[in-house]
RNA sequence: GCGCCCGUAGCUCAGUUGGAUAGAGCGCGGGGUUGCGGACCCCGAGGCCACAGGUUCAAGUCCUGUCGGGCGUACCA
């Protein structure tokens, strides 16, 4: 990439300067590179000289002459080196460099923008994992398209990256019990039973429906048996249902884990139990209020709290600390999990017991992101699955397309709240900006099909003079090839898929204006085959931002 | 009360780890095609970046406080 180009030629200069007695020794100053806001200013800009003049007392202008003056470019990357405004270092890259970004987009084709940072190593992505008490849900769509876009840029990084969804199935746990009763309470009621839903139980309709379902398939199979055994048949059922209805949602929205693991595989193994063990014989874990405690505390958490409740029963933290012991053990070398907002509070008390088992925190990561606000129009509604109101992913695709659903979810940072107006989704659909990257899409491959039917066949990139592409729109066009593989990276290692969403859309724009102004199939056939090229690498481009995002790359719409 | 997130154009949001004159989409006003897909392109209006201090050569960005919104604050998950 030409930023590392650059920043190294950049740090040796500052070294060559120092050394030769020109600028003083001064404490580590870190070379950086900016990409200026007003494109007149270069490709990339360094401000380093105003970070050297605040240190030194001398005039930034100054220091950055003489670290210009002892700049040694490699050849033909930047067509300019200037100094400007208050110091500034500005770098404007050279055509002939430029278009060798277009010979290396064809020749790397769907690895174009690849990168080996993660060597290899094994990184382990927990997302959704929503409760088997209903489908997925609106705002866990969202966690769906941030984990799986986060997957494909790990792995362009070069990280073997699994994909897991993490099923909380434990029928002990509370949750699963209350919802077991709302069933039954449900099941009973459709067979003519005065049978009230409890007061903490889950009040939405689709558990009405799923009572239909059951005595739809079972009939009064149920009705015979006592509370306590139509309890744990019932839950047993509904336990299946769901996740397999949960396993349908993700594959509707084109989601592939790789496991899904039972949390009630690790409490028929005693995981939950021995791991409860190590962090009491360690000295983490006490008893207080007949109770045993994590002693949190002593982690970075301000308080500590419940491992084994009074009644013995382990709770969830017991249990998910448990779960990223397994997730170590099975010999990832890093962890991230993406969790709800409603999840924010329990990040410390997991961070804290996976410390006091030992593991280094380094390696372990928890992100959280924030609310999807759904729309009716100007009303606003709740999704809560305990409120019983919920809106499932299912509905949303069905209404949307899974390709607008995934565009939109990563449209914004994870840590933005996201309002999404469901009507105007609907009746929006030509203005969605999904529509409008893979226009751009569908009209490269418009241009491949004339080319074909009129007899020009596609060059081999060997035999292009690139020299022919110098009009300033191909030149954008090309700039705009060249940021992908920094974005790609930069959007895994900062946990920002959404910049591959706005990538997208900033390339399909400077496609949209290249190819107004830049007809590609004429008369002349030098520029044909340039052109016929650059946009070939154009759209390797764009397959692989919507293949990152998730979305569909049509040929024709 | 405490913790996390948010507050930027009429609306929805970006803002490249603190850089030069704050951007995009939608909406609004005006223009563009005897051409490979007009689901497109170009121009324009529209901003005390919630507020007040502070740090810095430089603050939308960092720190402190205030105000407003969301969520959390269980021996639920």
């Amino acid at each position: 990439m030409p930023r590392d180009l650059l920043t190294q030629a950049l740090s040796h200069a500052l070294t060559q300067a120092q050394n030769a007695g020109d600028l003083p020794k001064s404490a580590a100053v870190e070379v950086e590179l900016q990409i200026p806001r007003d494109p007149r200013h270069g490709d990339f800009s360094s401000s380093l000289a105003m970070a050297l003049a605040s240190e030194t007392g001398r005039p930034a202008r100054e220091i950055a002459e003489t670290i210009v003056r002892h700049l040694d470019l490699p050849a033909d990357i930047a067509s300019s080196v200037g100094i400007a405004g208050p110091g500034f270092i500005n770098f404007l890259l050279s055509p002939v460099w430029l278009r060798g970004v277009v010979r290396t987009a064809l020749e790397e084709g769907e690895d174009y923008g690849r990168s080996n940072t993660g060597q290899g190593k094994r990184l382990l992505l927990e997302f959704v994992s929503a409760n088997p008490t209903g489908p997925v849900a609106v705002v866990q769509g969202r966690a769906a398209a941030i984990g799986d876009a986060l997957a494909r840029l790990f792995e362009r990084t070069g990280w073997a990256v699994s994909r897991e969804y993490y099923v909380n199935d434990a029928t002990n746990s509370t949750q699963v019990q209350r919802f077991a009763e709302t069933l039954e309470a449900r099941y009973l009621q459709q067979l003519g039973k005065e049978a009230p839903v409890p007061e903490d139980g889950y009040q939405g309709d689709y558990v009405v429906e799923m009572a239909e379902q059951l005595v739809a398939a079972e009939g009064d199979t149920y009705l015979s048996m006592s509370h306590e055994q139509r309890l744990a048949a019932l839950s047993e059922y509904c336990l299946k249902e769901i996740v397999s209805g949960q396993q349908h949602d993700m594959a509707a929205f084109g989601i592939n884990f790789d496991t899904w693991f039972m949390e009630s595989s690790l409490h028929e193994d005693d995981q939950v139990s021995k791991a409860v063990e190590t962090l009491k014989s360690a000295g983490h874990a006490y008893e207080a209020d007949d109770a045993l405690w994590l002693k949190a505390t002593d982690f970075g958490d301000d308080q500590d709290h419940v491992l084994v409740r009074r009644d013995g029963r382990p709770t969830y933290l017991a249990a998910d600390i448990a779960y990223h012991k397994n997730k170590f053990d099975r010999g990832f070398d890093r962890l991230i999990d993406i969790w709800g907002p409603d999840h924010q509070g329990h990040v410390r008390r997991t961070k804290a017991g996976v410390r006091a088992l030992g593991y280094d925190p380094s390696r372990f990561e928890i992100l959280i992101h924030q609310w999807v606000r759904l729309f009716r129009g100007a009303e606003m509604v709740r999704m809560s699955k305990r409120a019983g109101d919920i809106v499932p992913l299912s509905g949303l695709i069905e209404d949307v397309g899974s390709d607008a659903a995934r565009f939109f979810f990563l449209m914004q940072s994870m840590e933005s709240h996201l309002d999404f107006d469901l009507e105007l989704a609907k009746k929006q659909a030509a203005d969605n900006p999904v529509y409008y990257v893979q226009y751009a899409h569908a009209r490269i491959c418009s241009i491949l099909r004339e080319a074909e039917e009129r007899g020009v066949s596609l060059p081999n990139i060997a035999d292009v003079n690139l020299d022919r592409l110098e009009h300033a729109d191909e030149l954008t066009l090309i700039r705009k090839l060249a940021d992908l593989p920094y974005e790609v990276s930069q959007a895994a290692s900062r946990y920002e898929p959404h910049r591959m969403t706005r990538y997208a859309r900033e390339l399909a724009s400077t496609f949209h204006g290249f190819y107004t102004n830049c007809r590609v199939l004429s008369d002349d056939a030098d520029l044909t085959a340039a052109r016929l090229a650059l946009v070939q690498a154009a759209l390797t481009a764009l397959r692989i931002a919507l293949n990152i995002i998730g979305v569909s790359a049509p040929e024709k719409m």
